[in-house]
DNA sequence: AACTTCGTCAACCGCACAATC
DNA sequence: TGATTGTGCGGTTGACGAAGT
């Protein structure tokens, strides 16, 4: 198997991005779609691999990213999911809209492992970041490295329009409402049809008009509200 | 106030699989 | 059918800010 020689050519930029550079991958995937990650940047004008910008896009700049601090309820799914499937945060995500596996990975090892094994009533709300001593901290015996066997997903994103085959594994640990199941039937479409949405003014309420510029209401966290109104707005703040 | 330790999270790395040639 | 390329995944790292001493 031949490794891809992504990120090996010199000059590529690596690091934190910057508002310019969201702004060119955003725009260049508004524009093109993103058929292509690795002829991307190239063709968007990055210094970037495409690999790189793949993640960017999935992690932080995809529109229908839910940020801030995760419910209770996602708490508790994630925990049920991750019981069932192991550190599978790709299957883990697709059944949690809004979240990217990256994102859930982070709170597993920053949070929830914590949380394995012990009484539900020491958390009641989602902050509860400051709320653990030390002592707390003890992964779950069966937590990680139990899918190391199974390293890839039965369940993955792209089996979202497919219910049945891909929530059949974990029926039993988890339960799905039927708006759940909407909603995760309506993703790949909800993305497709994202940005012609926005520009053609007819969101369904998630997005206000801003005099030019779209501002992502309801869900996005404070800071990301800011980007991607900027963002949009394509007016070169910063 | 200065320094150290800890927690968080964005981003990178390398591997594996799927698709294509 | 084997080689190559593209993509997705999970593990890991490192920068940064907060908390502690």
């Amino acid at each position: 198997m031949v490794r891809a020689p992504c990120c090996e050519r010199m000059g590529l930029k690596k690091g934190p991005w910057t508002y310019e550079e969201d702004q060119i991958l955003v725009n260049y995937v508004n524009m093109h779609g993103h058929d292509n990650w690795r002829a991307l940047p190239k063709l968007a004008g990055l210094l970037r691999c495409g690999k790189s910008c793949r993640l960017r896009w999935i992690n932080y700049l995809r529109p229908d990213i839910k940020r801030g601090n995760f419910t209770r309820e996602e708490e508790q799914t994630i925990l049920e999911l991750h019981a069932a499937l192991g550190n599978r945060w790709s299957a883990i995500a697709a059944q949690l809209p809004g979240r990217t596996d990256n994102e859930i990975k982070n709170v597993w090892h920053t949070h929830l492992k914590k949380r394995v094994n012990k009484p539900e009533k020491q958390y009641g709300s989602s902050n509860f970041q400051h709320e653990m001593k030390e002592e707390d901290i003890e992964a779950s015996p069966s937590s990680s490295s139990s899918s190391s066997s199974s390293k890839r997903s039965e369940i993955s994103s792209g089996d979202l329009n497919s219910p049945n085959h891909s929530c059949s594994e974990i029926s039993s640990v988890i339960t799905i409402d039927k708006d759940d199941m909407q909603v995760l039937e309506n993703l790949e479409q909800m993305d497709d049809d994202f940005w012609s949405e926005i520009f053609s003014g007819e969101s369904s309420g998630e997005f206000t008009d801003m005099e030019g510029g779209y501002r992502y209401k309801p869900s996005m966290h404070d800071d990301m509200q800011f980007w991607f109104y900027a963002l949009t707005r394509g007016d070169g703040l910063l």
